[in-house]
DNA sequence: GCTTGACCTTCCCATCGTAGGAAGCCGCAA
DNA sequence: TTGCGGCTTCCTACGATGGGAAGGTCAAGC
């Protein structure tokens, strides 16, 4: 079959399908005298391996780890597991970070009136001078030295999330 | 002051001033006599509010209507609260999106012993021939027709999410 | 003075996954 | 034969970031 049914039945766009193959994620694929790809139920089944493994997350190099294992019919399933393992605390991470962002965000958005007034805790706390943390705000004068509790540093800013 | 303090003071790396003037996110700095970009503590402030953005999410796109935002002394705090809030949804798609992969992942993983053995319903749930649900992998043969309850199609195939 | 090393300049390239488009060939049907 | 849709390759872009090369500048130490 050509590309443009290959990728329809695995949801794949021939842009991938060929960028697939020529970062050498899949083999090249055979070709009619035509020149046109020419793909099979095997092709089709392991686009759609990529494909699903897309959708959960994993990268295209991890992908390529993850067709070596398929492939690997002597290799233990803790093998896999192990990766799989990985990936989720990868994915909890992002989570994490992100969840962090939600919260300062949500706490300097409910100190905002949100009426047609300028003031607003939002970009004041964008626009804090001081060091990282935009968070509690403490703008009592005086307290210098490190306080006894539990302030500072709660979760100021996270690392990088590629939204 | 030259770029690398202001790099140093707001913790944005010279490479990411340049391009953020190269982008026009932030004026072009004025020179010294020399050619070398001098920057005042106003400079090393917006930067500071860059910085701090990036670390909450925004988009470069989006911190120029922060940017904006900021300098627009006669706009309404509900305008940017509007922004945050549309931003939090956002973050929290995200979220909903890596969750539905973990639980995909914690699933499949769940059922895959991590022994030596080479049986893995990992690889078998992502190399599954059926349609886009890879999940409750209702293997017995015979059910065909929709089952009754609420099986199929749960969290199949997140959007991107860019990890 | 001159050297040295740290810092600055511009310019180009790579990343990662995906998409758009141009120019041109192929296959099939009317 | 014409025409259209599909296929080919090649180039471009995205968004944010970093690496590095080739060369100019500055300040300190001799």
């Amino acid at each position: 079959m050509n590309i443009g049914r290959a990728s329809k039945l695995s949801g794949v766009s021939t842009k991938m399908i060929r960028y697939y193959e020529q970062t050498g994620l899949i083999p090249k694929a055979a070709r009619h005298s035509s020149g046109y790809r020419d793909y099979d139920d095997a092709d089709v089944h392991r686009l759609r391996f990529i494909r699903r493994s897309r959708d959960l997350g994993f990268t295209v190099e991890q992908i390529g780890g993850l067709l070596d294992l398929w492939s690997d019919r002597s290799r233990a399933s803790s093998d896999v597991k192990s990766f799989a393992l990985g990936h989720i605390e990868r994915l909890k991470e992002k989570m994490t970070e992100i969840e962090a962002m939600v919260r300062t965000l949500e706490s300097l958005a409910d100190h905002c009136h949100g009426d047609d007034r300028p003031e607003c805790p939002i970009i004041d706390g964008l626009a804090e001078d001081d060091g990282d943390s935009l968070r509690p705000k403490r703008r009592e004068p005086q307290r210098f030295g490190r306080p006894g509790g539990q302030s500072a540093r709660h979760h100021g800013a996270a690392a990088k999330v590629t939204l």
